[in-house]
DNA sequence: CGACTGCTTGATGTTGCTCAACGTGCGTGG
DNA sequence: CCACGCACGTTGAGCAACATCAAGCAGTCG
């Protein structure tokens, strides 16, 4: 952590719903901190005491485990990030760690909290929020039971370029071993893979440069698995 | 469906944030169905028009999908199955289906809407409550991705005797199609792994009854994985 | 009784993990 | 400055886990 600023401007669409009195509140109870990419903005286990959300750059969310880690997915600028410990027993249920420079924003939980209790339209868009991410669990759960290492790799493939670097041609800074986590396979399967995808001129990477030569097939491997 | 009551009691305990005023407009617009064992609740992809709990009986709950069927978990009395289509979409995300003769109650959709605009404490039972499933989700995503097929198969028979059941000795309904479904396995390898239990004098099974003999080292094997 | 559905078993094939070895770039300390 | 460790990337061989396929069996329902 390098930077503290007071004040940060609440971007993510749940604020909507907040009037002007109440977006005052927020912004008096919220403060931004400056991580470098690799620092974790927390850890799963440690007490919730703030909900965050970037406001600038990208980071990991992880689930951890003594034996291995998967990443669920990236959170970027004006992702709202509040884990099922909120409200329950005020735990972390998993890790945040910058995968850029990454300035985070802080608001206190009880604050938070207070704006559910007082903001019915604030509750319904949190829910909404919430189920939102609750599709994408169950996205995940049936790839992992469905589809195979080729598929979900594609799925990986086309989820950072259309979700995350919103560029068929985009410069990462996952590893080997995060796009594994992602695709719940080995690094070495990982390398295999996109081997292969590289010898049908499917896509081409070098390094951390990754290119989408042929979307249409990546997106017929995802389907098909 | 055979049989049709009004007036239903509202046993979840997130409608015990309800006030007594609240209690009586919830009666007034929910009514009961009877379903028989095989019958389906509501379909995958349908309108969600009502939330529905269950005031007898048990349900699984299934993600479909073209190649396959994942059973998420076994509802029953006084469980809410609020899906993720509410206040979005609209739809059903997942199926249920009675795995015996079961009794639902039926809550206008609108209606539930308006109780959480009217009544933040119930808005924020209901976020607890579905934060509840968020954490059932990652330990899904976790035991899909970490343990092999004795760890999973451990995981369901304890799920069933402990949570479900609530008995070390039990009989159930679900066919060996089902706990493959709910282990994310095919069923013949339900079946191999269930006889080599057997002979390990872990569990007893003679058709649909399913006795737990050891059960610190079912404990055992679905932490092993 | 015959068709059907669910259960069981064995043989076989595939997927993808593990392990081991090696290369490469980068930072650190002598 | 070089030596060294370390993290990451790459490749290949072997093996464990698990699915698929095929066949037979038991119970049940019209």
């Amino acid at each position: 952590m390098t930077g503290q600023v007071d004040f940060c401007t609440p971007k993510p669409a749940v604020f909507h719903s907040l009037n002007e009195e109440e977006l005052t509140i927020l912004r008096k109870n919220s403060f931004e901190v400056d991580f470098k990419e690799g620092e974790t903005i927390f850890k799963q286990g440690s007490p919730l005491t703030h909900i965050i959300y970037l406001t600038e750059g990208k980071a990991k969310l992880l689930l951890e485990n003594s034996n291995q880690t998967i990443l669920m997915k990236i959170v970027q600028e004006s992702d709202i990030i509040i884990g099922p410990g909120f409200n329950r027993d005020y735990r972390h249920y998993f890790s945040v760690v910058a995968i850029q420079d990454t300035r985070a924003c802080f608001i206190n939980v009880d604050i938070f909290k207070q704006f559910i209790e007082l903001n019915t339209s604030f509750a319904l868009s949190l829910i909404d929020f919430i189920h939102e991410d609750t599709v994408s669990h169950f996205d995940k759960i049936k790839n992992l039971t469905n589809k195979h290492m080729n598929g979900r790799l594609a799925d990986t493939l086309l989820y950072l370029s259309d979700d995350i670097y919103k560029s068929h041609e985009f410069l990462t800074s996952l590893s080997r071993m995060d796009l594994a986590n992602m695709s719940s396979m080995t690094k070495e399967s990982v390398i295999r893979t996109l081997k292969n995808f590289k010898e049908d001129h499917i896509i081409d990477c070098k390094g951390n440069e990754f290119k989408i030569l042929n979307k249409e097939v990546l997106i017929d491997i995802s389907k098909k698995g």
